[in-house]
DNA sequence: GATGAATGAGTTTTCATTCAT
DNA sequence: TATGAATGAAAACTCATTCAT
């Protein structure tokens, strides 16, 4: 594995576990299994780190959920597309999912970072301005719409995390109903 | 004020500002318009700090929450009550509603606070399934349920929080539809 | 002594024996007796230390020539008075002379040390400017007149130093006829 | 180019401006255009860097200023020769005769480099002392007038470079007079 | 009780040096 | 022989906590 993965990894668990705040340095080298100072040789120092494990795997997951969407549906079925992409997406990587919630407000994120997590939620926004439009959708601020839908996803990781249990594989399965009654206007709401 | 309440306060806003792990105590002694020994008169020490805050403030959530409920009317309208008494509470605290979701997975939460806030979560899942039991609620696990519209709240009051703007008074007309959607049962669904 | 005061003594010592980049700034804490968080509640920095000191004994300097001196004697008097206070003050403060001339090339110098440092130079230059257009100092940029025979004085203050001698008493004695004569117009050399 | 010599070279330029403390090996295997690992096949390390470019120079400006002196002839006219060369050696070497003297006294100079500066102190003074005992210099320890006069040159010198100007090709003109008047016995001094 | 100057343990970071290639 | 990535020892600096006032 090379030095860079290593150390991204070893930071986001140990980023997940103590908290970016008390994780030492020293320490995420220890775990990456490279020398203190290498980590310097890749990252400009422990906020480069953050930064860069949170583009890193922000950008995974706007790749994971646009990638190979089909638009030609009808929005219900793009929709459970884009939310079974992220329901794999956390369960494939729960802790960097965690992360990319937990750190959201971190004041060590720079502007790269919070500028690749506009993007994508501006780009979801779009998205349901469009079913709006088309009338599948109930009227809202889209941004919102997505900030409380996704905001429902975040809360759910969350409360398997607390309890201790792994995300389950059907997740989607468990979520997709209240996800889209959440969003949906009345005539597109699912039954089952 | 008393010096306690001062210094808690101070703490929530820098502990916001700048994070737990890089607010040093003398800042928050000083912003509390206290010496810096006397927070250790009133608190064991910094962490002793963020779990009074964060107990202090999960107890008036559950309480805004919960006091004064009528839990003999159907459950569309004791849900609407507590969504509303939830959200005027996000729009009236903001700072301390944002720390409750910041902090929830602190490693340095004690016991005592991780308790609370598993209280609040358990007495709201028993209502869901009350709900349940009577056709109003549809199926899953009530504590996932709970999870999910609780965080497509704090979902909402992030990206508010994104944007640099208030939490405005009709968050939760704004906000109660889709709530409740992604819990009722296809027959109690609102309409509008 | 205050702790400011023992803290720039102690650094003055370890600056000139080890050099300013080989002195650990817990080295400079112990010497002056204090903790080594002490040093940054005085000064914000090493860098701090260092340009507080060369401030401190660069004033130091400029009051000890400039003070009291009586303007009205003729040229040769009065620069006799100037060398004997020049060389008073390296006799009685050997190591702050030598740190004024070893770190006044410093990179770590900042804005402030080498504004004092030209004031001095100035001032000097503007006096034997006068004493050009009176005849008794021989012609040449006065600048450059005042670099040589300051100069001169710091090479034997060194040349003392290298043996491992102290500067004797009568430093202003051995030297002030050939600092007189390397600047005097040939009617007002010294004969003896 | 010589490695070697690019590597000393490098390292002069650098020490001038970064000081020999903050200028890290790898910047001067950079632009020496070597490998960092390189250096240490030429160099014990880096205190053998700084002592070899002592070293070099010390004896480069100890050649040129008795090289090819011819000392049949008067006290003035020899000295005259010597100041000439040495005022050559700073215009033609500027960086490195600034290096010699700011590194005189570096604590990381090693018993050799030490030896040689003592070396043509020495030599100078014996000169001086000849000419003591022909009456052509005045009475005084030989090393001090040696020292106050080179010391002279030396604070020119720096005069130029704080001032940010090149040495100019007549400084030797330019000071010639103060030098030798400094030295000489009252029938032996310059009238212009 | 209240203070805040002082501390030193624990951070982040740098960089001389090594050694596998 | 030359390299430069990797290292870890040592540096600068921060800050939670104490305690004399």
């Amino acid at each position: 594995m090379p030095k860079d993965t290593a150390i991204l990894d070893a930071a986001l668990d140990l980023f997940e576990t103590l908290s970016y705040g008390s994780t030492p340095v020293p320490l995420v080298a220890e775990r990456a299994g490279v020398g203190a100072g290498t980590i310097y040789r890749y990252f400009p120092g422990k906020e480069g780190v953050v930064n860069a494990l949170y583009q890193r795997w922000k950008q995974a997951l706007a790749a994971a959920v646009v990638d190979g969407l089909d638009r030609s549906q009808p929005a219900a079925l793009i929709f459970e597309g884009i939310w079974r992409r992220l329901c794999g997406f956390a369960t494939a990587n729960p802790a960097a999912f965690a992360f990319l919630e937990t750190h959201h407000h971190g004041p060590y994120l720079d502007a790269g970072s919070r500028g690749i997590a506009t993007d994508l939620d501006r780009s979801m926004a779009g998205l349901l301005a469009e079913w709006q439009r088309a009338g599948s959708v109930r009227a809202g601020d889209p941004q919102l719409l997505v900030a409380q839908v996704y905001g429902g996803l975040v809360g759910v990781t969350r409360a398997y995390r607390d309890r201790g249990t792994e995300l389950p594989p059907d997740l989607a399965d468990q979520t997709i109903e209240g996800a889209w009654n959440l969003l949906a206007s009345p005539s597109n709401r699912r039954r089952s």
